[in-house]
DNA sequence: GCCGCTCTCTTGACTGATTCCAGAAAGCGG
DNA sequence: CCGCTTTCTGGAATCAGTCAAGAGAGCGGC
């Protein structure tokens, strides 16, 4: 498991400023994959009583921008962050309970980059979201 | 272009009550395809002037439930709906200007419904949406 | 053509996520 | 250790979307 110096040695990496609220929310991301807002906001309370939310917004943001996280927003959900960045992976989300689960891309590369016609669009990243059932809530429903 | 008297009958077929408000909205969407709920609202009220945001809403979950139009949520945009249906096609999200272009699937079909690992979850649609720029914001900024 | 049932629309208030603002506090380089 | 600049705190504001109650309107039967 990383420890708050790797999360230190990251921010650095980032050229962003060291702070506690800063270690801890990024550990809460590392920790708590697709969890939304207000876990990771209970996470970090768990370490520091004091954040406000207003600081988790705004380090999610900062970290977002430096490429350390990944803000996704499922239809129907609230904003999700992640730690898994650069691997071009998707999601699976249930359509009964909201479960979401990584999905690696369905080729292996990057197929779905490529639109058939682009309209002179200059594309550089495509997110899929797949829908459907987790096995869960399928079992569920056809029992 | 479609009528009023198109619009009833799809609600009729849908079997829904045909409404002023309703044939408005309908008309709405068909008329402007990735609309905004503000934008609908606008657009209904140049013909009705009275309804209510609250109207819209629920005229717009009704069409939906009904599969006569689809809800679509790019991130950092509001919901938008589109009269595109049942074709499998997808979206380009200008990163500038927001603005949204449709797409057909990469390669025809439906590719990108299958993950390469599911994790037991039932799929049944993908969504995928293209981020880049577009033809403007592209020469805007290249220049 | 009229009646009544039921679904739909209007009005208005409310929620919940996210953002904006100003001042206090804390990290970093020198 | 100092000072500058960024970040955090606390509180208020915004905005899309939802909830609820009562008035109004479509549809099917007579």
């Amino acid at each position: 498991m990383a420890t708050a110096l790797d999360f230190t040695q990251m921010l650095r990496a980032a050229a962003l400023r060291v702070t506690r609220p800063r270690v801890a929310v990024l550990g809460a991301v590392l920790a708590h994959p697709h969890a939304d807002t207000d876990s990771i906001i209970g996470a970090v309370r768990r370490d520091l009583p004091e954040v406000s939310h207003q600081a988790v917004y705004d380090v999610l943001r900062a970290l977002t921008a430096a490429g350390l996280v990944r803000r996704i927003q499922p239809p129907g959900s609230v904003a999700r962050y992640e730690s898994r960045i650069g691997d071009n992976h998707h999601h699976v989300v249930c359509r009964s309970c909201g479960l979401i689960a990584d999905v690696d891309c369905a080729a292996g590369e990057a197929p779905c980059l490529t639109a058939s016609d682009d309209h002179g669009f200059s594309i550089d990243e495509a997110e899929v979201v797949y829908r459907g059932l987790c096995p869960d809530c399928s079992t569920t429903r056809s029992s």
